[in-house]
DNA sequence: CCGGATCCCAGGGGATACTG
DNA sequence: CAGTATCCCCTGGGATCCGG
């Protein structure tokens, strides 16, 4: 199981590398869990739940966890009760920064651009 | 069917960007359609699916028709027997190029540390 | 507090066969 | 040639309950 993400690079990376990026950071809660570790530097699991808005526990778990195993953070679990863990990005998990902000910068100049159409498409119908 | 991504902007665009991005670009052959349509400039049906080594004729339509109802790919239909379909990039798409090409230069990047990592897994194991 | 175990569901991708 | 129609399957996300 963790070698699903390094299966898939063995299968088809070369071909295109593009699909390796979107295996590993696509996730439901990936972009933004990277980018609140990019932000505040280092986090609780409690907390990212949090700024989150709570997704469910085990999916949260399973979405560190596989960054964990891509190598994008790193986890460092206090052996204490109640128990404590912090995440944190590691140098690769830093490296997509770039990466998540292009996507951001992307994504919001599509949803301008759509909104404009749509507006565009509401005018066009009132005046018919 | 044809807001589907519409709905998913109007519900949580401000919030996090990135997932639109992802959920326009993130198709299966989407990227590696965009990329050829960016270097190719226009091309059929036909040979899309050559050059991507033959998807199933359905799934490459619906990523064609994705694209296309996103504003990301033109579509044009020559009245013709036998048909005649062209795609081509719209300038929406064409903005894309620059996102497609950051996933593709991070995407290598992992691979290559992934696969030194397990390079060093594997001299280690041989060491002990 | 940080999960693991179990169950469920939607939907995206694919195979196969057929058509204007 | 460029699709459409049907069917299947698997994965990823989520809800709920339980545990150290």
């Amino acid at each position: 199981m963790r070698e699903k993400t390094a299966r898939i690079i063995h299968e088809w990376a070369d071909s295109c590398d593009t699909e390796v990026s979107i295996a590993v950071l696509g996730g439901a809660w990936k972009p933004s869990i990277l980018m609140l570790l990019d932000e505040h530097g280092v986090l609780r699991f409690g907390e990212l739940g949090r700024l989150l808005q709570d997704p469910t526990a085990r999916v949260l778990t399973r979405q560190l966890r596989e960054l964990e195993d891509d190598g994008l953070v790193i986890r460092t679990v206090y052996p204490q009760v109640p128990p404590k863990v912090e995440y944190r990005l590691s140098e690769l998990g830093a490296s997509a920064t770039p990466v998540l902000a292009e996507l951001t910068r992307w994504g919001t100049l599509y949803s301008t651009r759509q909104r404009a159409a749509a507006a565009e498409d509401a005018e066009a119908a009132a005046t018919m």
